[in-house]
DNA sequence: GAAAACTTTGCAGATTCTGCAAAGTCGCAG
DNA sequence: CTGCGACTTTGCAGAATCTGCAAAGTTTTC
């Protein structure tokens, strides 16, 4: 257990000095060699956990959410989908939390470097078909119809919008009630709230 | 006028290259030379249009949509937001229509090369804060608000799952449809659709 | 404590990507 | 049609990213 233990400290070491040298300086202005360098490895470590030096930075989508299909074939059958899928998705919410410092910084980052952002999304969709088979399980719907993926894609993007909310500032409540609210924004069909500026 | 579709030609010589090549070796197995050698041009000359090997591969979203927010507040104001949406952006599903060919060839490369996938969603989303913003107009919300932004990643998502689906086979039907049916099962609140396995 | 399994590292080298200045092309006014 | 200004292409040098491979180091297992 040693070994798994201390690849995932590598890992976090790397994740947390690139983000830190990336939020001193600019996105530019940082190479592989000094985040490995500040790591304490080599630069061919660094590779060895990354593709990219921007993989360091976005992190893994979902890292925290294991059995997901398992998690949402349990639910009642009665419970409406986006119940269910909630439920499923809290372990990585927790998570999310725990890495609380992680991810702030992390939004900050991406909040300077706007060029990060779509790769942010682009990790977040990798669990998407995952996602979209869990869906299609418990619907009992074939995994190629369209109805698994809309969802996969429209949960994935509510998730996302509500983690970068949550994190905008530093006391906007948890992020399960992000998501909470966004989901239920979705389930009643992305109807707009009263506008503020035109008053009942 | 010259200069501008000359621009124009180059760009689409060099997405054009950068398909068919990759479409017929790997996805690695192509370099950024190869390409440009292809398209006629110098490498110096396809980073003046690309950034990145990948952009020439995934292309540009939105590239039909041009007065997004005009078009959106135009909309009679009862008229549900989803509906209003979707007028707003036919043209760029009349675009991709148009380009019928390019985008077969594309999704056909992508579903070859999955670490694409992630990139063609980083790309579609780079739209996405424009059309937050149309929303956040025309709803008379703040710009901050979570609605907007919830809204343009929701939209995003389905535009970007009709897509798949309309170029996954030839004859599919026109992409709006697609999309309208997206459209139609998020205003529904993202139901399911009876399963087939247990019949009523 | 020795072998197996895994991780780190250095190194060579291909590839990606950038800055810069020279050369080429286009649009337009005289 | 000529020349000037704006824009585009190109080559070149060089930095940075990324990969394969084999040697060296570490952890696990027996």
């Amino acid at each position: 257990m040693l070994r798994e233990a201390k690849r995932r400290q590598t890992r976090l070491d790397l994740i947390t000095a690139a983000l830190r040298l990336v939020d001193e300086r600019g996105g530019d202005r940082v190479t592989v060699d000094e985040i490995a360098a500040a790591a304490g490895v080599s630069q061919r470590t660094f590779f060895n956990y990354f593709a990219t030096k921007e993989d360091a930075l976005v992190g893994d989508p979902l890292e925290g959410c294991t059995d997901l299909r398992a998690h949402l074939s349990a639910a009642p059958a009665d419970r409406p989908l986006l119940d269910a899928l909630f439920d499923a998705l809290v372990p990585a919410f927790q998570q999310i939390q725990l890495d609380r410092e992680h991810w702030l910084l992390r939004m900050r980052v991406i909040g300077n470097n706007p060029q990060l952002l779509p790769l942010l999304i682009a990790a977040a969709s990798t669990a998407e078909q995952e996602l979209a088979e869990a869906v299609a399980e418990r619907a009992g719907l074939p995994s190629n119809d369209p109805f698994p993926q809309l969802a996969a894609a429209v949960t994935n993007a509510a998730v996302r919008v509500a983690v970068i909310r949550w994190a905008a500032s530093e006391d906007s409540g948890p992020l399960a009630e992000h998501v909470r609210e966004a989901f239920g924004t979705i389930a009643a069909g992305l109807v707009p709230p009263p506008s503020v500026s035109r008053n009942a």
